[in-house]
DNA sequence: ATTGTTATTGCAAATATTTGTGACAAGGAT
DNA sequence: ATCCTTGTCACAAATATTTGCAATAACAAT
């Protein structure tokens, strides 16, 4: 996922939000790291190319670019990992026994996405959906 | 939702673990409380009622609680809510825009289930979905 | 009932995250 | 290019959450 193709910088400034060096920064060790990150991972690449930046500032920067939506946040086990949002959301599967993870579609969730929006006047917004369960392994 | 309903004691006993006062209190509370509440309201709770509980054991039990699946933890824009998991799990649609939360029975994940158990070998554990969205007057 | 084992707790210290604030700088206007 | 407005940042302080450890207490065995 290339910063170029997301163009959050016109999201940004056409929102009335300004487009700084930190947050170019820390968009693009996001990219770079390409998977989901925690603060911390951001952090220490942040910290090892420019130290002077606060880790303040990668928690803001990071709940901004959530609220744009320009990234994802999702929740696993209680600890939080943030991505980059891909044009196709993407979402996984996480073993709760033996911890192995699983990309599927977003088509899947089609049926249930055009249902929550025709019988329930509800318009989801999945960027990032994780699902815990069991594996074949460890059913 | 009522302690007594669950069995918890059972299930905390079998597994080798203790029932202790602290994890005794702290079950009642989430059950009185009956519905999504956060660490925070979990302690004031706690606190008024036996003062001595120290807010590190409601963490832990918690976070105890929700490795047995006894209660369902849920991330809401960031925040942890904490919920007794009930016989029929349910779910939450809440709008981005205003806020407003909407439940959702478990019945229309039904077929998303079924998929991912036949084609991805995989058993979904879904005990408290939340999905946002917009809601009707926010589209 | 008493004892022994060890899971659990309270406390304190460590770590993580959020928030307030004055200085600074992005970007629009001249 | 310079000036203004005000959004953003670094820093420090406040709050929230986790962790190490010695003392305690659940509960199984006797």
């Amino acid at each position: 996922m290339s910063h170029t193709e997301i163009g959050y910088d016109k999201v940004i400034r056409e929102l009335g939000y300004r487009l700084t060096p930190q947050r170019e920064i820390i968009m693009n060790t996001l990219c770079e790291i390409n998977e989901h990150a925690t603060v911390h991972d951001v952090y220490q690449r942040v910290y090892a190319l420019v130290p002077s930046i606060d880790r303040a500032t990668v928690y803001r920067t990071l709940h901004f670019f959530r609220e744009l939506r320009l990234i994802s946040a999702t929740d696993i086990n209680g600890e939080t990992f943030y991505e980059v949002s891909g044009v196709i959301p993407h979402h996984h599967l996480i073993c709760r026994v033996c911890g192995a993870e699983k990309e599927f579609e977003d088509y899947h969730l089609h049926d249930l996405i055009n249902h929550l929006r025709e019988k329930h006047d509800f318009v989801p917004e999945i960027d990032h959906l994780v699902i815990t369960g069991r594996c074949r392994d460890c059913i």
